[in-house]
DNA sequence: TTTGCTGCAAATGCTTTGCATGTAG
DNA sequence: CTACATGCAAAGCATTTGCAGCAAA
């Protein structure tokens, strides 16, 4: 029950909150669809018949987010991705041509990276890796 | 020179375009002020009593970039930081307390990213990968 | 002279905030 | 009942664009 994840976070249990969730999961079992912006967030409401606002949406976002129930990106172009925080973490190979991302892990960048911060005197609290290249998956627009 | 890299770049030779090139260059020496934001760069000129505006400096950076002059980065935070375009590829490492930017190359990550792009039927165009951490330079606030 | 450049101000697009009302606990 | 949530509209940023005047080639 998501009601538990919402209280446990130290908020309300809410509609705007159950359906925004409802919405992170749902779409996390689509393939392609698990990273979505809050706009797409809130076109899935409306879609749905719900009458929440945008602000409302971004609101309760950054408070999943600050509660680490999602994590967000900050891909090229501007905008914010919002994902349902796994368990596990990964990064990200995103197409140029048609937007479709896929995640994977390799423990031995992960390995690296935590080298090089130790080398240089960091302290590595996290990292972003992307990949930008193009897919050649048969729906992908230039293929 | 660098009104022969501008004029290289199908651009007209002209003041402002001068005068930015400039400030990227001089900020390419000194220790962590390689990378600047439009704004930055906007202050810079001001500070030279150079009349400006931002939107040309915006202009010209866009322009620098699709030249292949500079490289554009998207930070967390949101706005976009500009670096003189070296000869040689290379990633960052950024704090997190005192925004201290450094530069380095890994090779083994280099290979790694395009084995995985190649096994998940990507051609890897690029790639930005970005460490945060706290680091532990004497100037660094939170030491 | 002609085409491209600039400053300014206004327009964008994404995201955040103020405020009065509504509602979970 | 009280503190926290919400919707709406307005405000904020970083960045882009329209336009009339200017300047490089």
């Amino acid at each position: 029950m998501q009601s538990q994840d919402i209280r446990k976070a130290g908020l309300k249990v809410t509609l705007p909150r159950m359906k925004i969730l409802e919405i992170l999961e749902n779409h996390g079992n689509k393939q392609g669809a698990r990273h979505v912006s809050a706009e797409d967030v809130y076109k899935h409401l409306l879609a749905n018949g719900e009458d929440i606002g945008l602000a409302t949406v971004y609101r309760v976002l950054t408070q999943f987010e600050a509660a680490g129930m999602v994590n967000r990106h900050h891909f090229e172009g501007g905008h914010s991705v919002f994902e349902l925080a796994g368990e596990h973490h990964h990064d990200h190979i995103v197409c140029s041509q048609c937007g479709h991302i896929e995640e994977f892990v390799d423990e031995s960048i992960e390995a690296r990276q935590h080298s090089i911060a130790k080398e240089r005197g960091f302290e590595l609290r996290e990292h972003c890796l992307i990949l930008y290249g193009n897919c050649v998956k048969e729906n992908c627009p230039h293929r």
